[in-house]
DNA sequence: TTGCGCTAGTGTGAAAATCACACTAAAGAG
DNA sequence: CTCTTTAGTGTGATTTTCACACTAGCGCAA
């Protein structure tokens, strides 16, 4: 048997763009770094992958250091690997996203002593290493799949209005839709519940509460039908 | 400043997806390993990452030690980074596929010496490591990448008529397309220049021979206007 | 208690895109 | 010259997309 010693190694990380969404707009979550390179400069989530571990255990465990988070949506993205992207070695990194409901957790006491914040994905300056251009890869993915795949309900909690649920598709878009014509759309695909509950102490009219209806998504995805934004 | 001793490293590999389309069916190019592990199997063109080389220039390598091409067509799909998809040790993958012309080369001679041989994509069984896992995703991002990028064009020679671009394109969705609402689609793109020549040498009826409008695609993609077929 | 501010919720018609479908034209082969 | 084979062409029905404006119901403050 050959061996694998006479090929050049690298280090392998993680890095993984967390998405929440807070009613207004789409967020992620970033660290600011405590050390060179790129001290005090803000980056995606990230760390080393280990010897046992599979890349998305690995993107799963970043997220559950930050957050305590499971059972998350995650998806990779692609491979990041200029030979030059980081200045103390060769580091391939693999990209992930996820998808979060920003409400449902407390960052851990340990990530609060460093500084860890939500940032709108619109308005970013520079991020460390090429997290930027990450970031802007993911955001991307996030967009297409998005209109494809009923993902955008990862990031609302599980009971929300018709409104949110466009403001969300409206960020994540960044585009403005109709009222009517993405309420029909949204409920022709009878893939919501009605819980016949209303939102309380809001001083307008009340709005209807909804839940996704996994069930039916998944008769639905069985049949081959395909969601469609 | 920090160091990367301290973390594991792995060593790190292409593996690229060479599609070609041979007027009856699309396929890629495999080689059947010599060594082990999975000796005999046919795996998809790969080779290790060097120290100083990017990922992309690894893919670019591959292929031109393959075919003698370059300046083709490659997109990233993904990594692939089970820890145990490899018998010998931790070796990540990132996958690449390529679109070439068949007709446009010769198999360099070193390479013909192993067995390098195109399989058709609809009738493979088994490949060596995660290699058919590895097909699937790439073959699953060329047919998204044809609906909305005319990447198409990679794979047919520089003249063509429109039945065998309607071919292309019905064995990359693996669907049937009505001939006249193909044609008149991809008429009204006006991104075709017709080259007023005729197929020769045909037993029926020839066919007009078109080429594939560089510059009015840049300007197309300029004004926002978005291919879609 | 009334009215104001605010967001929820609802339908229609025009325009565009998609889809299904069948015959004539032109070359080479025999 | 006729047979085989593929090229090339138009229309109408259906579906999808898009633009657009008013009434409903809650809390709050005067």
């Amino acid at each position: 048997m050959p061996s694998l010693d006479q090929f050049f190694k690298a280090a392998i990380t993680v890095d993984n763009v967390i998405f929440g969404f807070d009613d207004a707009d789409l967020k992620i979550l970033l660290i600011q770094r405590g050390e060179e390179p790129y001290i005090n400069k803000w980056a995606l989530p990230g760390y080393f992958v280990t010897e046992d571990e599979n890349l998305e255990s690995a993107a799963e465990r970043v997220l559950a250091e930050l957050t305590g988070l499971t059972n998350v949506y995650l998806e990779q993205v692609r491979a990041f690997g200029a030979a030059d992207r980081h200045p103390l070695g060769r580091v391939i990194t693999i990209a992930y996203y996820s998808l979060i409901k920003i409400n449902a957790f407390q960052l851990k006491p340990a990530s609060i002593a460093e500084k860890v914040k939500w940032h709108s994905v619109s308005k970013l300056d520079e991020l460390a290493f090429d997290h930027k251009e990450i970031l802007d890869a993911c955001f991307s993915r996030l967009k297409r799949r998005v209109r494809t795949r009923p993902v955008g309900f990862e990031l609302l909690p599980p009971k929300f209005t018709l409104t949110e649920l466009q403001h969300l598709y409206e960020s994540i878009l960044e585009t403005e839709l109709d009222k009517r014509n993405f309420r029909k759309k949204i409920i022709s695909m009878n893939l919501l519940i009605d819980l016949n509950e209303m939102q309380e102490g809001v001083a307008h009219r009340p709005a209807k509460l909804y839940k996704f209806d996994q069930e039916k998504y998944k008769e639905f995805v069985a049949s081959g039908y395909s969601f469609e934004i």
